[in-house]
DNA sequence: ACAAAAGTGTTAGTTGTACACCCATGT
DNA sequence: ACATGGGTGTACAACTAACACTTTTGT
């Protein structure tokens, strides 16, 4: 029935908040196909490797795998025709996060581009990126995987200057503050940063008490009976 | 740097709720390698589909494709070894659903096993459906997929039934039915069912007001400003 | 003193849970 | 009549949104 060989690529957007946006690692391919436009890191699985073990080797070349605090797989694109007219590739797709501290160097043709001002994109490339968007955007309400994106420490403003890069709306620092601290996903370090030259009262540190994926909010109807909403954060679901 | 082929496959945990319980459509497999063990449906990629046009191909082998509601990719299993000593084969699972009032002919060797009680699968395939269980959990709770599970219309006991045996715990009728109208998920026909032979009021029949798949409940926090949080249930993401 | 930024208090509206109660039917 | 399953009403608790107000700093 298969006759013709099938290759297997893995491929990252890996999404950070730079300049109060929320951007894309992308590099600008020289040779064709798709010369001059912007592709996701990735390539060719390994034969002794997993896609998950593939996607962080490959993403190694490209940042310190270090300043990576996420990596959760999104979908595979399997499109006969996604290459053009070259040969058969499957990609599996995976969105990775950096928190907005992390400064990682970069090879000469690769750059942070903005997700809703994209250049054009190799293949179907767009579509992988409009997909971890997606993810995280929907992540962002209902688990703490904002610490993704966050520095270790951080105040309430900036934390708020995250959030609304990422969804691309309005979030009260007042309402993210008491959401967030109730269901206990934050905690004061009792450190305060001084205001700047404009004046102001000094802001308090903050960290998330967890640095793993948590959902805080599935079951957010039909719970099991008995339980009080706010209890019990549970390991995660994609 | 890869040399060897590398194959890929699609699987799908289908999903039904037959005599109570949440099953897995498997059959047994008669050769080697696993001969004995039970196995997902599925195959290898045909060379000019995608994954979702060939996990719909090769379900046809299996079921009614039209009983199928609902298919969703779950995600990649790529272990080098997941095979065992065999060629490397890389799936995509799926997650099917198909409503509890469809009895789809079985090919001889093909049945439904509950999902708690499998006897022993082929290579990972009780992974994939450990993953297939859970997604189909959380998405009951914050999107309207309760209609892949359920007949066009059913009473609120029929369908309190079905998210007992899906979710694993008690449910409320009372509550279920009032969550899923106050949603708008929900909506009466107008027609009644006459009792058992115990008696008892006649049940109203309700169906779903949407057979596609909505988020009733993602940003349930962190919502944009302005707006009611019933309002918008909005298009889906994983 | 005043402006600016951070943080707290208060109120109102919505949602989900629990449970009591009423309804329609068979025996 | 009474038992049985179906459906509604009500009270309560938890949660979020909105906004006014207080706190702490710089100029």
């Amino acid at each position: 029935m298969t006759s013709h060989p099938i290759g297997h690529e893995v491929l990252a957007a890996v999404l950070q908040i730079r300049g109060e946006r929320l951007r894309v690692l992308v590099w600008e391919r020289a040779m064709e196909p798709d010369a001059g436009r912007w592709a996701l890191p990735g390539g060719r699985l390994g034969d002794d490797e997993d896609v998950e073990t593939s996607v962080r080797r490959q993403l190694a070349e490209k940042v310190d795998v270090r300043e990576v605090t996420h990596v959760e797989q999104l979908s595979v694109f399997s499109d006969p025709r996604r290459m053009g007219e070259g040969p058969r590739l499957i990609a599996t797709a995976f969105l990775g996060l950096v928190p907005s501290d992390a400064d990682p160097a970069l090879p000469d043709d690769t750059a942070w581009h903005a997700v809703d001002d994209l250049p054009a994109t190799a293949f179907d490339h767009d579509l992988i990126i409009d997909d971890a968007r997606d993810r995280l955007r929907a992540k962002l309400s209902y688990t703490n995987l904002g610490f993704a994106l966050a520095p270790g420490e951080f105040t309430i403003s900036a934390l708020r200057e995250l959030y609304v890069a990422a969804l691309g709306h309005p979030v009260s620092a007042t309402n993210l503050q008491r959401v967030l601290t109730r269901r206990d996903l934050l905690e004061p370090t009792g450190e305060t940063v001084p205001p700047g030259r404009a004046g102001g009262r000094p802001a308090a540190l903050f960290r998330f008490t967890d640095r793993s994926l948590l959902v805080t909010d599935a079951f957010a109807v039909l719970r099991p009976p008995g339980r009080p909403s706010g209890t019990g954060a549970r390991p995660v679901l994609p």
